[in-house]
RNA sequence: GCGGGCGUCGCCAAGUGGUUAAGGCAGCGGCUUGUGGCGCCGCCAUUCGGGGGUUCGAAUCCCCUCGCUCGCCCCA
């Protein structure tokens, strides 16, 4: 057998300058608006002690049931790469004592891990941008919060998005609506699919977005969740929604709507969009006032989301470009090639996208692909301009003028001493303070 | 974990049993020993993801295996 082929393992993806560049884009994008809002960035590590998720998360939950990145160290503790970001900044909240100094608004960004089989939009490594606030209860924090991830994606350019919202009340709304709806749907056990047979005893709420018809046909006659609601979990969320209505933020209210993960009360929400195949979720979250307590620190509020930059990257579509750079720097010959390092530098100090041909082809090579790379300006170094400390510039890329046969346009000779000052006032589109030939 | 599709040069891609595996892009060399976007010429897969089998003969048929991809479950 030949070698074996190295390459990165299932579901691990590696981003090409080509993709950085939007991602780049994206990235700043999140910054300044958390800047912009006051939420301060929080880096948490990539690894953590798995019993962090498994009671942070829930047992029962796919993501820690089935879906964890999990190995043990050598110390044979048990590690688990972080399969999303929510359950570790609390826990960096909780240990420096961070939720005793009032609310936190807290951002982060990077890597989760989920060992999942890979598809259209999920990779067993991929990337979040997500927002906590700690310690804010209120149902303006709700808003504030589902404002920020929508206003994020409108100002990306990120089109026919939808918002939807949901309330799972009080962890005693969520008991008493369970105990319902298990008893409802026990009496119709025959009519239920498989999947939603098993989750009946597991986790019966999920049983809600089952994508099977005809369990969602026999849904529509169940106990709704609204309906058993508290006085007061009904009135936070009518709150919600008109708070939403005053910010001019459409939303659909989706009763079946129900988070995977344990800790959640109150609002659930995402946001999705039609453009992504099977993975239609951009943005997800929701408030989770239980959490912080089931880990261990002072009951306290909590109000987050997470949105996949693969998703985004996704909707952004293939705007993928590089960028070209201003000046190109030809060159032949020893002295010239020396020269060229030399004023390569020279034009980047002075803040200029330069790119320096080091392939020492032909001058006919060396334009050809300065053209191709879209540059603007040609500095021009052989054995003569090294010899008299000069360069020629051109003008690359022109269409050559129309009616002339001026196929071969002009250069000028530069001094070095000169040349950034000249490239710069070119650039600036000074063409006609054309340097006088020496 | 379970289904469907696919795997021929760095990229795109023809070929579906018969002697040397099209073509395009990119790359390299030349026409033009220092001047470009075009053009022309030449070079660029003893080999078709890997292994085994059938056959006089296989990239083409069969089996196994690996990988990619889309979907289910669930989510970002």
């Amino acid at each position: 057998m030949a070698l074996e082929r190295l390459q990165a393992l299932r579901g691990m993806v590696d981003l090409l300058p080509q993709q950085t560049m939007v991602w780049q884009q994206v990235e700043e994008q999140a910054r300044q608006h958390f800047q912009r809002a006051g939420v301060g960035e929080i880096r948490t590590p990539l690894l953590e002690a798995t019993a962090l998720f498994a009671r942070g998360i829930g047992e029962a939950t796919d993501v820690v049931g089935k879906e964890m990145y999990s190995f043990r160290d050598r110390g044979q503790r048990s590690c688990t790469l972080r399969p999303e970001g929510t359950a570790s900044v609390v826990r960096a909240a909780i240990q420096h004592g961070l939720l005793g100094q009032g609310p936190q608004r807290l951002w982060y960004m990077g890597p989760m891990f989920r060992y999942e089989r890979p598809q259209a939009g999920r990779q067993r490594q991929f990337h979040q941008i997500g927002l906590e606030l700690l310690a804010i209860a209120n149902e303006r924090s709700d808003v504030e919060a589902m404002a920020m991830a929508w206003d994020l994606l409108d100002d990306l350019g990120i089109q026919g998005l939808q918002l939807q919202i949901n309330t799972l009340g009080t962890p005693e709304d969520r008991r008493c609506y369970r105990e319902q709806l298990v008893g409802w749907l026990e009496q119709r056990m025959d009519q239920l699919d498989p999947d939603s047979q098993q989750r009946l005893a597991t986790n019966p709420l999920r049983i809600l977005d089952s994508k099977n018809q005809a369990t969602q046909d026999l849904l529509k006659e169940a106990p709704q969740l609204l309906g058993t609601l508290g006085k007061e979990s009904r009135g936070r969320f009518e709150r919600v929604c008109q708070l939403l209505q005053a910010l001019d933020i459409p939303f659909v209210i989706q009763p079946q709507l129900v988070r995977g993960l344990d800790y959640y009360t109150h609002t659930a929400f995402e946001i999705t969009s039609d453009q992504l195949g099977a993975q239609a979720t951009v943005c997800g979250g929701g408030r989770y006032d239980g959490l912080v307590a089931m880990l261990g620190g002072p009951p306290t509020a909590g109000m987050g989301w997470a949105m996949g930059i693969e998703r985004l990257v996704l909707l952004l579509g293939q705007q993928s470009r590089t960028t070209a750079p201003q000046v190109v720097v030809l060159n032949r010959g020893d002295a010239a090639q020396e020269r060229a390092l030399v004023l390569a530098r020279q034009l980047r100090r002075a803040n200029l996208r330069v790119e320096l041909d080091l392939s020492g082809a032909t001058f006919a090579r060396q334009f050809k692909r300065a053209d191709r790379l879209g540059g603007r300006l040609a500095v021009i170094i052989g054995e003569q301009e090294a010899q008299a400390g000069a360069v020629k510039l051109k003008w690359l890329h022109q269409a050559p003028h129309p009616g002339s046969e001026m196929s071969r346009r002009e250069e000028w000779t530069v001094s070095d001493r000169d040349l950034c000052r000249t490239v710069e006032r070119l650039l600036a589109g000074e063409h006609q303070a054309e340097p006088t030939p020496v």
